[in-house]
DNA sequence: AACTATTTATAAGA
DNA sequence: TTCTTATAAATAGTT
């Protein structure tokens, strides 16, 4: 969709890159939030730039979403910092037990 | 994009309607795919048909992107079971300590 | 940041 | 529903 046929491989200049970057991260938060109106889709999506900027558009709660995806996919609950945490404890209470401080 | 303008709102026909989100959606996901590859951009995408039906594109692991989202928007963690686990098990070691099992 | 030549997506039709 | 085709829309390269 341009003067040239767009090559489906990482965008080798930083500053075209960063240019087309910003025209089509545009045109898919367009898009998708188009698709959820026509549609009436439950959409939700999260952008990442490789310098860390985020931008996301979600149709209802992403949070929602999100639950809806990991009952989709199996998954019984998150697998973020906190759960990985609760892991450590887990494991740690196999071959530990707890006892009050007498403090 | 095709032999009439569209107007932003839900397509009435239920039939069009099906029509218009298949190839939406396929386009959507094209696209979200390309720009990750372009852009080394890490996108992920949910989408719920009408129906229920799941499609999902994630460039990275789908879960790290919500980790990543979730620390944007400033939540802290889950609110599901394992994630309340946790908050007991946390509350119990401020009055308790660790210590190996002698077996 | 605008422009425009082209490519791409897709609405309607077969 | 899959294929075709006219047209709208997106966007690559340019200014």
């Amino acid at each position: 969709m341009g003067r040239g046929k767009v090559e489906l491989k990482r965008i080798e200049n930083s500053a075209s890159r960063q240019v087309t970057f910003s025209k089509r991260r545009n045109g898919l938060l367009k898009k998708a939030f188009e698709l959820s109106i026509l549609c009436e889709a439950e959409v939700s999506l999260i952008i990442f730039s490789p310098s860390g900027k985020f931008y996301q558009f979600s149709s209802h709660d992403m949070e929602r979403s999100v639950a809806r995806y990991r009952s989709e996919v199996g998954l019984p609950g998150t697998n973020d910092q906190r759960s990985r945490s609760l892991e450590v404890i887990t494991v740690s209470l196999n071959s530990a037990s707890l006892y009050r401080n007498p403090n």
